[in-house]
RNA sequence: GGUCUCUUGGCCGAGCGGCUAGGCACUGGUCUGCAAAACCAGCUACUCCGGUUCGAAUCCGGAAGAGACCUCCA
């Protein structure tokens, strides 16, 4: 590909021509799940959105390294139990070693990522597996005299890093703002500053999860695993790194501030941030506990939910809107996509079937260059869907003799249409995938035929018996001029 | 309270100075024994008030409403 990739980044606010490291070779790093509880919509959006990246930069020729990190440890639950993190308190409440509840969510994220068609990461690493980075990180941070010790934990000098680097740059924050606004006093005296952070934490009695270091049995801070990953697989520096935007504040700014102090530098040259989903205008989230599990999409078990909604429906949905607006749930917009989608993939089966004349009245070239122009625009999926609805009324011309394509432009747009849909986008058609079974297909054919004979004959009453009989069973019939085409409806 | 963002037709959602995406729904037409499907056509919106401009949904100022972050969160 010639033209040039445009790229938002958080970091100036603007969108950049994206220029890797080393040419050919992509280095990308995104936050994944805490695995506490099943997977929501909420989760399938940075998932489906670096997907997205990860499929499109393959596709234009990159060699990727897509590191999805799994949140194992480290996270404090909310209502302020010192020390206590989510991890072991699910694991108290479940009776369960605290492995065991990581091991179960971590199988039900990976079930739903491959039920939505997202690809597997190049690198899954875990929290816990880097606990020894993570204290080498902790130490570096002492030793360039950006942290403190107190009490067998060890805090982030925000104050003092800021005298160096600026704090707040990812964020827009300034630390004099932070400081005057803190809402709730602290509690804990062992911070110097309500700014700071822990990057090590010391372990109280009965806490489970806790490893040794110089300063304490504990277990690392919030901020510290992604850089210690992402700088472990992917370098010093590294091209992408991406995530929801409400990790932008406190944990990506803290980790810009964890490499400045440890490497010198920066290590992300883009940052990429998506929106959320919302639900009644809020945000889908834990802690506001209005969320809805994939699964319970998946199954249409959720008062909410009018009907199930497949993995599919979901991932076009995404996908309709741009990554950095906020897309909000309804099953009004869930039923809108699913037809839209149906409608697509009914197309590409006509695609199929379609035959080449000697000439061309379609342009074929423009549909695809309008295609790549809007992924070029920061991966913007919603104009390729409109681009590609628009090839849906190309095909049906085509399909009813109103335009004529010629043989290489044929070629050309089955190849657009599959290299979009499947290779790009990522969707799928379940309805082919669930199986297509032969003797009934033979059957419903014969039955069909049986019509035309009662049609040719102008017996109106056996003709419509039997359609109105196969609708019953959820046939679709479509009458065409010389035959006839179904399809079975879930 | 502080910082930031958003407000588009019946619904969902693009666009980000002129040529007014797309999907769903709806209406009319073509085709058809009728219907469905498909195609064609229609429905033409940018929260409000000022300003800049030959021209603004798009830029600037103000108001109202909503949201995100400031605390674990995708």
């Amino acid at each position: 590909m010639e033209q040039q990739l445009f790229i938002y980044n958080t970091l100036s606010k603007t969108k950049e021509v994206f220029t890797p490291i080393t040419p050919g070779f992509v280095g990308l790093y995104v936050c994944g799940p805490t695995v506490y509880g099943h997977a929501h919509l909420g989760h399938s959006r940075p998932a489906i959105t670096f997907d997205l990246v990860f499929r499109y930069l393959k596709h234009i020729g990159y060699k990727v390294r897509y590191v999805r990190n799994i949140t194992d440890v480290g996270h404090l639950v909310a209502d302020a139990d010192e020390g206590e993190d989510k991890i072991g308190k699910k694991a108290k409440l479940d009776k369960l070693e605290p492995m065991e509840v990581v091991q179960t969510y971590t199988n039900s994220y990976r079930h739903d990522m491959e039920k939505l068609n997202v690809l597997k990461p190049s690198i899954e690493p875990t929290a816990t597996g880097h606990i020894i980075e993570q204290i080498e990180i902790v130490k570096k941070v002492l030793a360039k005299g950006y942290g403190y010790e107190s009490n067998g934990s060890i805090y982030f000098d925000v104050a003092k890093y800021n005298e160096d680097y600026k704090y707040g740059k990812l964020s827009g924050r300034k630390l004099e703002d932070l400081l005057s606004n803190t809402r709730i006093l602290d509690g804990q005296d062992e911070k110097h500053s309500s700014a700071d952070f822990a990057i090590w934490k010391k372990a109280q009695p009965e806490h489970i999860m806790r490893w040794p270091s110089p300063w304490s049995d504990g277990f690392p801070g919030w901020h510290t695993e992604c850089i210690a990953m992402s700088t472990k697989y992917l370098g010093e520096r590294f091209d992408i790194h991406g995530g929801g935007m409400d990790l932008l504040f406190p944990h990506h700014e803290a980790e810009v501030a964890q490499s400045c102090a440890t490497l010198g530098h920066e290590s992300v040259n883009y940052w990429m941030h998506n929106n959320m989903v919302t639900i009644d205008g809020q945000k889908m989230g834990k802690s506001l506990g209005n969320f809805i599990t994939l699964d319970q999409f998946f199954k249409g078990e959720h008062p909410l939910l009018q009907q199930a909604y497949s993995p599919m429906i979901i991932r076009f949905f995404m996908l309709q809107a741009h990554y950095r607006s906020t897309l909000d749930f309804s099953n009004e917009a869930l039923q809108a996509a699913q037809k839209g989608m149906e409608r697509l993939f009914k197309s590409i089966e006509v695609l199929d079937s379609l035959s080449a004349s000697t000439e061309s009245t379609v342009d074929i070239a423009s549909l695809k260059a309008k295609c790549y122009d809007a992924m070029n625009d920061d991966f913007n999926s919603p104009i390729v869907i409109a681009n590609l609805f628009d090839g849906v009324r190309i095909i049906n011309s085509l399909n009813d003799g109103n335009e004529k394509i010629n043989a290489a432009d044929l070629v050309e747009l089955k190849k657009l249409y599959y290299d979009f849909v499947f290779d790009i986008l990522g969707l799928q058609d379940e309805q082919a995938a669930e199986g297509n079974n032969e003797v009934l297909s033979d059957v419903v054919d014969l039955l069909l035929n049986l019509r035309m004979e009662a049609k040719a004959n102008k017996d109106w009453a056996m003709s419509d018996k039997i359609r109105n009989e196969l609708t019953a069973f959820g046939f679709e019939i479509k009458d065409k001029k010389d035959g006839f085409d179904w399809e079975l409806k879930k």
